[in-house]
DNA sequence: TGCATTTGTGTAAGCGCTTACAGCAGGCCA
DNA sequence: TGGCCTGCTGTAAGCGCTTACACAAATGCA
C-alpha cells in the first residue's frame, strides 16, 4: 500500500485563500484584506471576493491564521478537578465570557495526573493566556509561564507577581458565620476541612472562624474535600468525647459528609449537632436539613477572570490586578432552628 | 508611540528551532528529527541538538507543528450548559482520556448562545474532532462538517450517517423501574419531563416506562431539565385533581424539583406521593428522601468517546460504531417503603 | 496642467515547523 | 579499486495566512 501523500494527510487545507483568490481574480492579499477589513479595498472588488468565499465556502485556517497573526484566540483554565459545582460554575462563566470576546476555551485537569507541568506547559502553548486555580501549578513553572509571555490571572490564591488574582471575600463571612453560630447559643466548635492545604479559600476560611471563636473551635483534617472524607472524619469526630455542639465544614461537600455522618448516628441536626458548609452548591439546598453556607459568586468569578485575561492578553492593562469579591452568608435550617424560618 | 513591529508582536516565538539548530552547529531539519526521533540522527549530534535544547530551554511552537503536520492534536467538545453533574462527568472522563492521548480538549458551552453555527465551525477549525451531545448542533451543520473532514462523535442521540454515536440503555431501566413501581402497588403515574424535545434520551424513557405502564401514565411537559421548572409542574401537577401515586422524572434535577414541590404541599415522600429519578447525580443521594433513580456511566460515556475519536481521527477505524453502554437501577427511598432498607 | 496625495492592488517575506529529496562520506565486498 | 550500499545531514519546498512595501492609477488642488 502506498504510503499517503503529503497533501493528502492534509485535512485541515479544504479550501484555501489561494483558490478564493484565483476564482476571485485578484492576489490573496486583497481577498485578506477584503475579509478582515484591513486596508482599503475596492467595493466591487470586494464584491467578487465575498462572492468567491461563498461559492467555495471558504473558512480561513485558524492555524494559518494564528501562525500570521502571532496569536492563539484562546484562553486556558487549569483546575484541579470539576467534581461539585464550584470549578464547573466558574468555569462557565469563564467560557461564556471568553467566547463573547471571540477566544476559545482549552480546559485542562490536573487531578490524578503525572506529569502535571508537561501538560500545563503544552497548554501554555496552545494559548494567549490561562486562568488557574489556587495552587494547581507549581510556582517555578508558574514564574517560567510568565517569562514565556504567557498571560495569569489565578483565582483563590495569594497575589504574586506579574499575574492577576481573582478570589472572593472569606474572612468576613467566616466571621459573620461564627457570629450567627454563637448567637444560637453554642460553645463547642469543630472546623471539618483542610486548613494547612493550598487551597487558600479554605485557609483563609479557617483563619476567619478561628480568630472570632478563639480557643472554642478545632480544626479536624479532612484531606480532601469530598462527601466521603466529610463523611468518615465527622463520623470520627462525633462518636469521639467533647462533641461539638456545631460543626463548621470548609465547603458544601464536606458538610454533606457530615450530614450523612450525623444521620447514621442517630444524630439530629441542628438538634444534636449544628453543621455548617461554603459555596452553596445546589445540593446544599436539598439537602435535609437544608444547609446552612455561604453563598460565593462562582460565575462572576468565572467571568471576571476572563476580562481580566483579556485586558491583559490586549494590553489595555499591564498592572497586575488583585480583586475580591464580596460573599453571601445563606442562613438554612441545619445550623439551629430560627424564629420565622424563610424558605430558600 | 512607535508602533510595535512585526517580531515585537510575536509572544508565540520565544526560541525557535533555528536558534537551537544554529547553537547545535546543525541544520533545522536535524534537530527536529532529533527531537521527533524520525529518521536517523548520530549520537554525537543528537547530544549536541539536546543540549542546545535545553539550554535554550527550547519548546516547538503547537502552531508551526500543526500546521507542517496537518492536525491540531485537539478535540472539541459541544455541550449545552454544564449545569448538574451529567455533562461535567461526561466531559471529564473525556478530557482524561483525551489527555492520555496526547491531545488537548477545547469546550463550547451553547447555552444561551445566539450564533451557535458560528461558534461551532469556529471549534471545527480548532480540532481534529470533535464530541457533541444529543442534538446540540443541527443536522445541516453536522453533514457540513463531516464533509469538511472534522471527525464526530455524538453522546445521546440516534445514528447517522458518518458519524459515530454513544449512549446509554434507556427503554430496559424504564422498564426496570416502572416494574419497581408497580411492584409497590401504585397505580397512577405521572412522568415529568419534556418528552418531545430534542433530548433523546429522555424520549426513550418516556417511551420506556410508558411501554410498561400503558395508559397509567401521563406526561407532563416541564420545559426545562431544571429543579425549578421540576418544582414549578410538579406543585400543578399535585394540587390538581386525581394526583398520581407516583412520579417518574425525565432526571434527578426534575425529581428534585418535585421532591420540594411536595415538601411546600405538605405531603409526604414516599407516603403520600412517590418520586424517582435518573441519573444518579450527587444530590440524588443527598436529597431527603435519598432518591430512586437509575444511574448512568457517565465518566464512562465520555472516556469511550475519547476514545472513539481517536480511532476515528488516527483512521484506525472508518465505520461509524453505535455503543449503547448498560445503565443500573439505583433503588433508594424516595419510591416507597423497603424491608430492609440499604443505605447507599 | 502639473504635482502631491490618496486609493487600490500585487509581490514577496515572513510566522515555526516537517519532510521529500539530494548529496556526501565511509564501509563493504568482489 | 571500483561500485554499491548505508548512514547521516543539509537544502528547500511546502503548510495557510498576514502585512510591509512597491507601484500604478485615480484623485485633489493650485
Amino acid at each position: 500500500m502506498k504510503a499517503l501523500t503529503r497533501r493528502e494527510r492534509h485535512r485541515l487545507m479544504d479550501v484555501t485563500i489561494y483558490e478564493v483568490a484565483k476564482r476571485a481574480g485578484v492576489s490573496i492579499a486583497t481577498v485578506s484584506r477584503a475579509l478582515r477589513g484591513t486596508g482599503p479595498v475596492a467595493a466591487r472588488t470586494r464584491e467578487k471576493v465575498l462572492q468567491a468565499v461563498e461559492e467555495l465556502n471558504f473558512t480561513p485556517s485558524r492555524l494559518g491564521v494564528s501562525l500570521a497573526e502571532g496569536r492563539h484566540a484562546a484562553n486556558g483554565i487549569v483546575f484541579p478537578d470539576l467534581a461539585g459545582p464550584y470549578y464547573t460554575e466558574v468555569l462557565l462563566g469563564y467560557e461564556e465570557v471568553a467566547s463573547e470576546l471571540g477566544r476559545s476555551v482549552v480546559i485542562l485537569s490536573t487531578k490524578g495526573r503525572t506529569r502535571v507541568n508537561d501538560l500545563v506547559k503544552d497548554l501554555a502553548g496552545r494559548v494567549d493566556g490561562m486562568l488557574i486555580f489556587g495552587h494547581t501549578v507549581p510556582d517555578p513553572l508558574v514564574a517560567e509561564l510568565v517569562r514565556l509571555g504567557v498571560r495569569l490571572v489565578f483565582i483563590s490564591r495569594d497575589p504574586l507577581p506579574g499575574a492577576d488574582t481573582l478570589r472572593s471575600e472569606n474572612a468576613g463571612s467566616a466571621h459573620a458565620l461564627a457570629r450567627h453560630l454563637t448567637g444560637h447559643g453554642y460553645e463547642r466548635f469543630a472546623f471539618l476541612g483542610a486548613p494547612l492545604t493550598s487551597r487558600d479559600d479554605v485557609d483563609e476560611r479557617w483563619q476567619g472562624v478561628r480568630a472570632a471563636l478563639g480557643g472554642a473551635i478545632d480544626a479536624v483534617d479532612t484531606r480532601h474535600y469530598t462527601v466521603e472524607c466529610g463523611f468518615e472524619a465527622a463520623v470520627k469526630l462525633l462518636k469521639g468525647r467533647g462533641r461539638p455542639r456545631a460543626i463548621v465544614c470548609s465547603d458544601d461537600e464536606v458538610a454533606l459528609g457530615a450530614l450523612l455522618a450525623a444521620e447514621e448516628l442517630g444524630l439530629d441536626v441542628p438538634g444534636d449537632v449544628a453543621v455548617t458548609g461554603w459555596d452553596d452548591i445546589m445540593a446544599a439546598r436539598h439537602a435535609r436539613p437544608a444547609l446552612t453556607t455561604v453563598r460565593q459568586p462562582m460565575r462572576e468569578l468565572g467571568a471576571r477572570a476572563a476580562r481580566a485575561l483579556d485586558e491583559l492578553i490586549t494590553g489595555v492593562r499591564d498592572t497586575p490586578s488583585n480583586l475580591i469579591l464580596p460573599t453571601e452568608l445563606v442562613i438554612r435550617s441545619s445550623c439551629g432552628h430560627h424564629p420565622q424560618e424563610a424558605r430558600t
